[in-house]
RNA sequence: GGGUCGGUAGCUCAAUCGGUAGAGCAGUGGCCUUUUAAGCCAUUGGUUCCGGGUUCGAGUCCCGGCCGGCCUACCA
């Protein structure tokens, strides 16, 4: 970890470079008996540095004079000239700085500069003798003070515990972390844009609950001091949203953080962002169009392709319609025997261990087979596959098929291996809803919320329903490789 | 939670069989007016994650702890 020393007193003279935060803490010292304070400085900007950059057409030598400010990444300094690069929030701009151009004390006072430090610098754009267009200096000022060296230019920071807990220091070395949390951003606000597009409204409902549910997990527990009662933050958006169609809302969805309290993994933080959307007057063939869409213009626009890259195997192919494949279809091709689904417990428990499966033998049929989908099917569905005609018992949620009892109005669309959404006609029906909630009930993680089924009761428009795991999408939309590379400050244990 | 690998200078990494802890970058002092990981000369900097143990001697071996990576488990 990062080296806490105590601020050191006073500057010494004798410094010997052994303490870069004393040697810069000495600098900043002598600048402020100087009479000028970098922390109380500032720069009017006229141009960021991609912006400054566009200004010098090729078959220029020469362009307008541009004022930009940032942090200073490179320094290259010299007897009577200098280059430095400083990067901003679009990217890097070089700079000359002269001898001759700014007079020798600022020139003495420039070669005091420390990489890191933030600065501000006018002058008029020109071309090097390499071609690289750069900031002739005719005046600089240092705005802000590092007095904690960056780390090593060429190789960046590789330590994962300190890329976590010191993001800041990653995003500034680190071009490709930068990167993918911008795409992260255009991701977002490209999902919004969608949805604003068809006419849904954007709503927030309660993070703190008394009864949390629409999902099956252990929440976070806490406690309300002013009406001295329990609370549990959210697990999921879902009962919130639909007491909003009940209102008579009825295209809602919310873009936001969910606390779940399990495990840790590449693929799971015990805080992540869901995004849910209802709308009435649609089924779950209509989330189906939905979340294509919805998937197909959030690549396009904010990644410009729908061709994604992996790191190994087969680029993700985004385009056209997705394929549909029914889960007992795919239950069936998996274990090799058509009559899987009339098989006896113990036969079942038989055939998983012959295909080198664990499944713990106190679970009921459908588990057993939905441990097969999990362990053998899922991370195959590396191309967009809608995964439809779900067995009922593994959500109580949704509307179960008309012409099979056995299964749901359901999708859960998988995509690079991982489930990304989930998809339903929603249960309207405040009997059946009650009774599949009922069965849930005596299960650990399942609490019943009475004040849902008293809003069901009250009348629910029929519906479709979609879930999305934000950060899973990021997740193969930049190539991540996990889910802490796609949250800026992913929960760690207290260093 | 279990398994496994790791933690050495500000950063990136070395250190043979257990035998004086090193390099590059960064820093410091010089030289250098078009550099591109700038270059050249000189140079500072270490509680080897923490605590025990074995040993003449421990970064290295043993035990315990802390933090992290990966795998795994829990997770509709």
């Amino acid at each position: 970890m990062s080296q806490e020393q105590p601020p050191t007193p006073a500057p010494d003279s004798s410094l010997d470079g052994s303490d870069q935060f004393a040697v810069r803490q000495s600098k900043l010292e002598r600048l402020r008996e100087s009479g000028s304070d970098p922390f109380r400085s500032n720069w009017d900007q006229s141009h960021t540095s991609s912006e400054a950059l566009s200004l010098l057409p090729e078959d220029l030598e020469e362009g307008p004079e541009v004022s930009v400010a940032g942090r200073i990444v490179a320094l290259r300094l010299m007897g009577k000239a200098s280059f430095l690069k400083i990067i901003d929030r679009e990217g890097k701009i070089q700079s000359y700085v002269r001898k001759d151009e700014i007079g020798e004390d600022e020139y003495a006072d420039f070669k005091k500069l420390d990489l890191g430090d933030f600065i501000g610098v006018r002058g008029p754009l020109f071309r090097t003798k390499t071609g690289e267009i750069t900031i002739r200096a005719k005046e600089y000022r240092l705005v802000s003070k590092a007095l904690r060296p960056l780390p090593e230019k060429w190789h960046g920071l590789t330590d994962n515990e300190q890329i976590y807990r010191q993001r800041y220091l990653d995003l500034i070395v680190n071009e490709d972390s930068r990167d993918r949390f911008k795409a992260r951003s255009r991701i977002i606000r490209e999902i919004r844009e969608f949805f604003w597009a068809r006419d849904f409204l954007e709503v927030e409902t309660p993070m703190l609950q008394s009864v949390s549910g629409g999902a099956a997990a252990r929440p976070f527990r806490t406690h309300f001091n002013a009406l001295d009662c329990d609370f549990s933050m959210r697990i999921a958006l879902e009962l919130h949203l639909k007491r909003l169609l009940v209102g008579g809302f009825d295209r809602v969805f919310e873009v936001g953080r969910v606390f779940r309290n399990e495990g840790l993994s590449r693929r799971h933080n015990p805080e992540f962002t869901m995004l849910e959307a209802y709308q009435a007057y649609t089924d779950y063939r209509g989330m189906m169009e939905l979340t294509q869409s919805l998937i197909q213009q959030v690549a396009e626009r904010a990644l410009g392709t729908l061709q994604m890259e992996r790191t190994e195997g087969d680029a993700i192919d985004l385009s056209g319609d997705w394929k549909e494949a029914k889960y007992k279809d795919l239950i069936i091709e998996a274990v090799g025997q058509d009559d899987w689904f009339e098989l006896p417990k113990a036969a079942m428990l038989e055939k998983t261990k012959s295909m080198g499966i664990e499944v713990d033998p106190e679970l009921e049929e459908f588990e057993i087979t939905n441990d097969v989908f999990e362990k053998v099917i899922e991370h195959t569905l590396i191309q967009p596959t809608f995964v439809t005609h779900i067995p009922r018992e593994l959500c109580p949620l949704a509307k179960i098929t008309q012409d099979d009892e056995s299964t749901i109005d359901v999708f859960e669309l998988c995509i690079n291996g991982q489930e990304i959404a989930p998809a339903y006609s929603e249960q309207n029906d405040p009997f059946v809803q009650r009774e599949a909630f009922m069965k849930q009930v005596g299960e650990e993680t399942q609490e019943l919320d009475d004040d849902f089924l008293l809003a069901l009761e009250h009348g629910m428009p029929p519906a479709g329903g979609m879930g999305l795991g934000i950060d899973r999408l990021v997740i193969f939309l930049t190539k991540a490789s996990n889910i802490r590379d796609t949250i800026l400050f992913p929960t760690l244990r207290p260093s």
